[in-house]
DNA sequence: ATCAAAACGTTCGTACACAAACAATAATCA
DNA sequence: TGATTATTGTTTGTGTACGAACGTTTTGAT
């Protein structure tokens, strides 16, 4: 005959809830080790991973505006207002407002910025790199698909 | 003969980093949806992802001292002061010295946070189901163990 | 027993992340 | 056209996340 549980547990000692198996753990612990391998990779560069995001798609774009940056990287208008201030203060972006549309405020890279980024760019295949060091090839492949469809 | 090319790209119009393929990048993305999902799962019960992630590791230690608990959640000595912080504040926890180690601070559940721990415990599962919800049984697996090996 | 190293917890500063509320401007549609 | 609705960008407040520096206490090595 087995022996009386607590509530809160499966067996004897296993709790109910398995936090080291809950994605929504798994991701913001994989989330603060690849942030963590971006910022050594990116020492000297002086980037962080959404300001990076934020100076990469900007050079895609030519001129982009602030909210719609932030469509284009994930960061809320309040966020984007915080990263684009810090790009700014470093010169590395400059703004003009929009012909057409007086809320608008366009954003393009300084000649800084344009350096800046290129220097960068080799440190971003060697941040996916490491981080996917643990992976061997084909891993890699399904890891990426199946968590592209989980965004 | 092809067309001259700009050195950040690497045909017409492509730019050489694709942000979108990034894992640094997905996985914020990702990070950020799961936390999303769990908040409004969790609205009622006033709990964010990393406060849940505390209640419950105290609840499965009885009592552990603070620095302890941030290992076992995943959280700096720093970050694991406001989320303690703020749980005490509600009175979900309670905290006593150690007797044999002056420098220890050990916390445990109240009687109000052991009652909101199982509240929310459904909601966890709800969480993860929502989550992984774009994923069929045997991708879900196959997520998770290679989720489990990038932490 | 002593001294150096490690661990505990705290504080400060910086940087995302997002809800909520807001004024100004633009787009839509009755 | 004129009123409603949506979008753009801003501000405030709360909550992670972490580096760096700090004082206290414990541990380890000699």
């Amino acid at each position: 005959m087995p022996p009386p549980r607590k509530p809160s547990t499966i067996d004897g000692d296993a709790p109910a809830y398995r936090l080291e198996r809950q994605i929504g753990y798994l991701l913001r612990r994989a989330h603060q080790r690849a942030s963590a391998i971006f910022m050594a990779r990116f020492a000297g560069h002086g980037l962080t991973p959404t300001q990076f995001a934020a100076l990469a798609k900007i050079g895609d774009e030519d001129e982009v505006s602030q909210n719609h940056l932030g469509r284009l990287t994930a960061m809320d208008p309040a966020t984007m207002k915080g990263v684009i201030g810090r790009l700014h203060a470093r010169s590395l972006i400059a703004s003009k407002p929009d012909a057409t549309d007086r809320r608008r405020t366009l954003w393009r890279l300084t000649e800084s910025g344009a350096h800046t980024l290129a220097q960068a760019l080799p440190a971003g295949a060697q941040t996916t790199e490491e981080t996917l060091a643990p992976l061997d090839e084909e891993e890699r492949r399904v890891f990426l698909e199946l968590l592209s469809r989980l965004v």
